[in-house]
DNA sequence: ATGGTAGCACGGCTA
């Protein structure tokens, strides 16, 4: 089966972009992020017409995440435990099922956390955005450990807003400070790497210039400046059965595009 | 230092 991950920056603005992506890419399963739309107002008929399922967590104006399928999602959740305060709409979950077995899947959209707000010990201003991210990453963590107990194929798949590596960006030193980039958002993506899981894209392809998301200003995409922040983690159960996994960076030359691209991985499922 | 672009929704925030 192929699952996807796919940052659309408004369902409202990308109805035509989503359209032509899903009906050239196929995918079996996709989480979307950046929906910035209710669940109320969220157009469905663009998913349900192509014969996919969907499910939304969705938010006013900001945020949000979806989640769409051929196969039935089932067991859904959505929000991020830990924190019952917390209102964005940032992390959803559900299970889809096979004659060849079960995959769990999680869709996430982390936090950005600029602008990046510390006190005099370098620790972030509590209630600032980029607490929130770390705070966030925290929870993320906690949960991430409760689904890896369930012991079977787990796939958590999004936009991380983390630039894992200098060779994920064009031109690292742009963004050595930046919330997406400095060294203790890094290690906390690390650490939740290091609960047991497989980046999916660095499993095929390795070195500089592979990209998921390009400013629209100053011409970012044509010089190709871009970060790699989308990423596909998969647990050893889900990792055994990886077959591919690529960025469909073509998406961003078409029309209206999103400023991010989708990623995409091949389960053998 | 500023402004450059885009989405949502119609003012200002977020990215």
């Amino acid at each position: 089966m192929k699952i996807a991950s796919f940052n659309i920056n408004g369902i409202k603005a990308r109805g035509p972009a989503l359209a032509r992506w899903l009906d050239d890419a196929q995918p079996d399963l996709a989480v979307l992020q950046e929906i910035k739309s209710t669940d109320e107002t969220f157009p469905r008929a663009l998913i349900e017409d192509r014969g996919y399922n969907l499910e939304t967590h969705g938010q006013k104006g900001f945020n949000g995440v979806a989640i769409v399928s051929k196969l039935p999602l089932e067991d859904v959740t959505r929000g991020l435990p830990g924190d019952e305060s917390d209102a964005q709409a940032r992390w959803i979950e559900a299970t889809v099922s096979t004659g060849a077995g079960a995959l769990r899947v999680v869709g996430l959209y982390l936090p950005n956390g600029n602008p990046v707000e510390l006190q005099a010990d370098g620790s972030p201003v509590a209630g600032g955005k980029y607490a929130y991210k770390l705070d966030w990453m925290a929870r993320m963590e906690a949960r991430l450990r409760e689904l890896l107990a369930l012991e079977m194929p787990l796939a958590v798949m999004g936009d991380y807003n983390i630039i894992p590596q200098d060779e994920d960006a064009a031109r690292p030193d742009a963004w050595r400070d930046d919330a997406l980039f400095r060294l203790q958002s890094r290690k906390a993506y690390r650490r939740i790497l290091h609960l047991g899981f497989t980046e999916a894209f660095r499993t095929r392809t390795n070195g500089p210039g592979h990209y998921t998301f390009w400013d629209y200003q100053a011409g970012a995409f044509e010089r190709n400046d871009g970060i790699r922040i989308d990423h596909i983690l998969l647990n050893a159960y889900a990792a055994d059965l990886l077959r591919e996994c690529r960025i469909d960076s073509d998406v961003r030359a078409g029309e209206k595009p999103s400023d991010h691209v989708p990623i995409w991985a091949e389960i053998a499922l």
